[in-house]
DNA sequence: TCTGGGGTCCTAGGACCC
DNA sequence: TCTGGGGTCCTAGGACCC
């Protein structure tokens, strides 16, 4: 069996880059994209000037002006970012189908065909992206998925010259062990900071002191989590990249710029939410049979609740109507709320006429159109009679 | 310093059924 | 008379990631 060569590819502080395209004044200056120091807002990109002061993604915004008092702070620009991303996406997808896009800035690709040597893979890549789109990227590259991830990070963390990266690092087949040995137990895939903390309290500093521990004595500290942990320590990572990805969930929070107990106000928020969500659902094509609302309260303790409807659902009244329910059942009275979240969970595809129609989005979304006008007109029943026929007949 | 918003996956307990 | 065990669904919380 030959070498799998896995690429990672991230596009380099992204929103940022987008950013400094579409107002160059922006280029070498320190300047984040997020919320305003003044509210509740944290970071959520850094540019590379920014980052020599030490900013960095989610850290408080009020905290950033501290670390940098000049610094910029640019509103989000979520359709430019979803342009620019699909644009990278497709030149991707150029060079191989086997792409796993893993976020807007984030993809693998597997490019285990394309007989080249992997650097020279890399470099037209990045050269292709710049040349492109004008975006730095940095690209990871190795025998499975996770060392791909990691050597990119890696090969990022080692620039600090405030300027973006384009880094490229490789980890050649039969190296991953010696790569990681050295490496902070937080370079780890799925060690996070609690994971760390428990690790670093029985003494493991490096990947390479779990790649040696006893695995009886791991399995006592960390149960079945033990044998995947020592695996992806030694650098082994059978993990494929998946072409296909499905939303299992959609939901939308919100953070209030002041912390509110008054319920007509968070019935509300609930509603316009439970609309949004609705709205995104529709828009996919998706329904999902469980309802779930997230409350933070000022002093920041959070609580979830859910409800499976048994049946599915991607109408903004229902959705709301149990949201509110969960709400009224569980909400403690007099305590202010910071942050309420509605989403629905356990998602299908609801309208199984839909396929008899174009495929082309404009359809699709008239047809969403007039399902909502139906709804406005006769009562949102006739939007379920549909879907209740469709169960009757599959069931 | 005072902590966003969108997700995924895992665990664990209880209900319920056979 | 003092209590089996497996399977599945539901719910809540938590860790983690970008």
């Amino acid at each position: 069996m030959t070498e799998r060569k896995i690429l990672h590819l991230d596009l380099d502080a992204f929103f940022c880059s987008v950013e400094e395209l579409l107002d160059p004044s922006l280029v070498g200056k320190p300047f984040v994209v997020g919320g305003s120091p003044q509210g509740r807002g944290v970071i959520v990109s850094a540019s590379y000037a920014a980052r020599m002061y030490g900013v960095r993604t989610a850290m408080p915004s009020g905290r950033a002006v501290r670390l940098c008092p000049d610094l910029i702070f640019v509103r989000r620009d979520h359709p430019a970012y979803s342009t620019y991303s699909r644009k990278v996406m497709n030149i991707l997808k150029e060079i191989t189908p086997l792409v796993q896009q893993v976020s807007v800035d984030e993809a693998f690709i597997d490019v285990s065909d394309i007989q080249l040597p992997i650097q020279s893979i890399c470099q037209d890549i990045q050269s292709r992206i710049d040349r492109e789109t004008k975006l730095p990227i940095s690209i990871g590259a190795g025998t499975s998925k996770m060392i791909a991830k990691i050597a990119n990070n890696i090969g990022k963390s080692r620039v600090r010259t405030g300027k973006a990266p384009r880094s490229i690092n490789i980890i050649p087949p039969g190296k991953e062990a010696a790569f990681l040995a050295p490496l902070d137990i937080q370079e780890m895939w799925g060690v996070g900071p609690k994971t760390a903390e428990r690790l670093r309290s029985r003494g493991f500093k490096t990947i390479g002191d779990i790649a040696d521990a006893d695995p009886e004595l791991l399995k006592t500290y960390f149960g079945k989590y033990a044998e995947v942990m020592q695996k992806r320590a030694l650098g082994i990572d059978h993990s494929e990249v998946h072409t296909d990805h499905e939303a299992k969930s959609v939901s939308n929070e919100t953070t209030f710029r002041q912390d509110s107990e008054e319920i007509l106000f968070l019935k509300n928020t609930l509603m316009r939410l439970s609309d949004k969500v609705a709205y995104r659902l529709r828009k996919d094509n998706q329904a999902g049979k469980v309802v779930s609302i997230k409350v933070r309260y000022s002093d920041f303790t959070t609580f979830t609740r859910q409800k499976a409807l048994g049946r599915l659902t991607n109408v903004g009244d229902e959705i709301f109507e149990h949201a509110f329910d969960l709400l009224n059942k569980n909400l403690s009275p007099g305590r202010p709320v910071r942050l309420l979240g509605v989403g629905v969970s356990n998602l299908e595809e609801p309208y199984a006429q839909l396929e008899l129609f174009d495929e082309s989005p404009l359809k699709k979304q008239e047809l969403t159109q007039a399902i909502d006008e139906l709804k406005d007109k006769f009562g949102k029943d006739v939007v379920f009679r549909a879907n209740k026929l469709k169960q009757n007949k599959t069931n």
